[in-house]
DNA sequence: CTGAAAGCGCTTACAG
DNA sequence: CTGAAAGCGCTTACAG
């Protein structure tokens, strides 16, 4: 029997105010005085009483979160329901075995930046991964009890977000810009990845360079493969029509075409993987099996993740500002919600290429023996 | 000029049909005729029309969603306004440095686990960062708007968490036990840093350990320090009365230690670290000074995160199953929100001890030169 | 299966 | 500075 939560009433009642006074010393604590606002805080001090967003956000029109949306929690749907094990601390050996880092770092780098903004700017964020068949129902319901959504490409059809966007702003992150219907941020990612290869033929002067892509709906695996053909173009070298291998972004696929690059015999002087996970992956691969890189071939990645700096050699990336993707979301959301009239934005963070050890350009301190 | 967005009247009006039909449509739509059914979402695609999540909340005493309220979200109030810079790529070497990780990786596990449980049960999670002058305010708000309330230990003073906890159910994550006002999960802190103490002592013969604690307040480190010491006094050696030093459970924090231990001169055989970071920095100082890890001393971690895999040697540490945690957390949640009358629960899960190359139980590949 | 009506708990002009 | 009152947009027994 949850006995009834107080309301605005019994605090009003027992403080011997009007419920208006109780929801100003709230709302707008300098419009009352120092006496009333004392002995409503009394009361509800006693009663234990919180407003209920709920009747806060109906009568407000505005609900102070704003919503987050992303897609393929990778393997979310993987789980079975949680059974409790109680027991010993276990003692055992942990032998190395094939990494696979949890979680999706990009999408934990991006969500970070988007709670610093919402922090900053004092809204909550609440979030809602959309995948499975119940899909859009959460999608729906999210966009009911938010003032505006982040979403990430590729999580919902084009026509749901379309519907959602009738009702509030939506910033889409990353992904190819929908025409003028919404706030657009994205980082550059052909621009990142011609960089990277013309740095690779210009300074190191390679001309056998392998692309390996990502899915073949990611619009940035397929920005970065257009950025690493304009340079190739450029350059006058031939210009693949299709990259040599594809990924689906994670370790152990990079693994696979790997072992599949190796399995083909010769290898390309430079593989040039859509995305750092991808990279590692090969990079474990082919060092596993005793190539030498960056000597043997070279490898590099995209995205930045911290893992590159771990590995040995350390990975040559393109770093995007994936924490400021997410701040920059925020902000562009914020700003509309305060001025609907506002133009659709669109903007590209710049990327950055670091130049590390897996291209040649550091040294490598030394080499594993591998015994 | 925000137009007004349509609302069940609109709805109802446009589909001939009742509001009460509507609203049927989306909450019970197997009470709804077929054809009603087609109409009444004709309706809602051609207006644009999405339930407004306070209006359902506020009808039906329920959000649909969660609260997750966790602290110093590492250092979110050092971030300055967002500048928008736009301009080329930029390529430039990047040698290394002192790596130091983005982000908290042990909320970023939990936060994964409560994402993914909140997803099987259909549930969204509002998120709201504690921190800062306004933090009860942020708190009560978040308490306000959802249907109970995932926290973090530490995250906001105790008598504002009973305020809260009148209202809806709070799980607490880690720390000690509040006495039996809410639910609490925790993972078995002492037992598993006994079990790896006793490793230690007992498989490696060591009898010169030193623990580098935590944060003073933090009673996971307290508990970490606890149950080494029930090891050290099993064993019969003599029982620190407090950590050989103190970090903050950062990377970088932990590498300072790792110099001042070497300044120290002599090192114990044995650095025993509350966690990981603790010992990733402790490491990386030893190791850039010369010192073999494991054969001139051994380090121990705490917690499990990825990067203990990919050091070099690898962390032995204590996996403490902080993706369990999350899920626990929800699931225990969902359930007292389905019954009330639950006795509160108290939850230890169980750590393993994963032995690997730092403590000596696996053989290192191969040392680096350091050239 | 559908509708009329009450009620959820706030905020906010509008008076005073 | 404070109060009376309308209204925010739904859900849910209760009838029919």
């Amino acid at each position: 029997m949850p006995k009834a939560l107080p309301t605005v009433y019994d605090v009003a009642a027992r403080a011997g105010v009007s419920i208006a006074t109780v929801s100003r010393v709230f709302r707008r604590p300098d419009e009352v005085t120092e006496a009333t606002k004392t002995v409503v805080q009394a009361a509800v001090r006693d009663l234990g009483y919180v407003p209920s967003g709920s009747a806060r956000g109906l009568a407000a029109r505005r609900t102070g979160s704003i919503g987050l949306c992303f897609p393929d929690f990778d393997g979310i749907d993987q789980f079975d329901p949680l059974t409790f094990t109680a027991g010993p601390v276990s003692v055992a050996l942990d032998p190395a075995g094939d990494f696979e880092p949890t979680g999706d770092l990009y999408i934990s780098e991006v969500m970070r930046g988007i709670e610093i903004e919402a922090w900053r700017h004092g809204v909550a964020v609440t979030i809602a991964v959309a995948r499975g068949p119940r899909r859009s129902e959460i999608f729906d319901n999210l966009a009911g009890r938010v003032d505006g959504m982040v979403a990430l490409s590729r999580t919902v059809p084009d026509e749901l977000l379309a519907h959602i966007a009738r009702r509030i702003p939506v910033v889409m992150i990353a992904g190819p810009r929908a025409d003028d219907a919404y706030d657009h941020i994205s980082t550059d990612s052909a621009g990142g990845m011609r960089a990277m290869t013309e740095h690779l033929i210009t300074s190191h002067g390679i001309t056998d360079l392998a692309f390996i892509g990502g899915p073949a709906d990611s619009p940035d695996a397929k920005n970065r493969f257009d950025g690493h053909r304009e340079a190739l173009r450029s350059a006058g070298l031939r210009v693949a029509r299709a990259p040599r291998m594809r990924g689906d972004f994670t370790r152990s696929q990079g693994r696979a075409i790997g072992r599949e690059l190796l399995a083909e015999g010769r290898l390309p002087r430079a593989l040039v993987c859509a995305n750092d996970q991808t990279a590692l992956g090969v990079l474990d691969a082919l060092t596993r099996a005793g190539v030498r890189v960056p000597e043997d071939a070279v490898v590099t990645g995209f995205d930045g993740i911290d893992a590159t700096q771990l590995s040995s050699p350390r990975v040559t990336t393109v770093r995007q500002p994936m924490l400021e993707l997410g701040r920059a979301a925020v902000d562009t959301l914020l700003r509309r919600l305060s001025d609907p009239q506002l133009a659709p934005d669109s903007r590209t963070l710049p990327v950055e290429v670091l130049l590390r050890e897996s291209c040649g350009c550091l040294p490598v301190a030394s080499h594993d023996d591998f015994s």
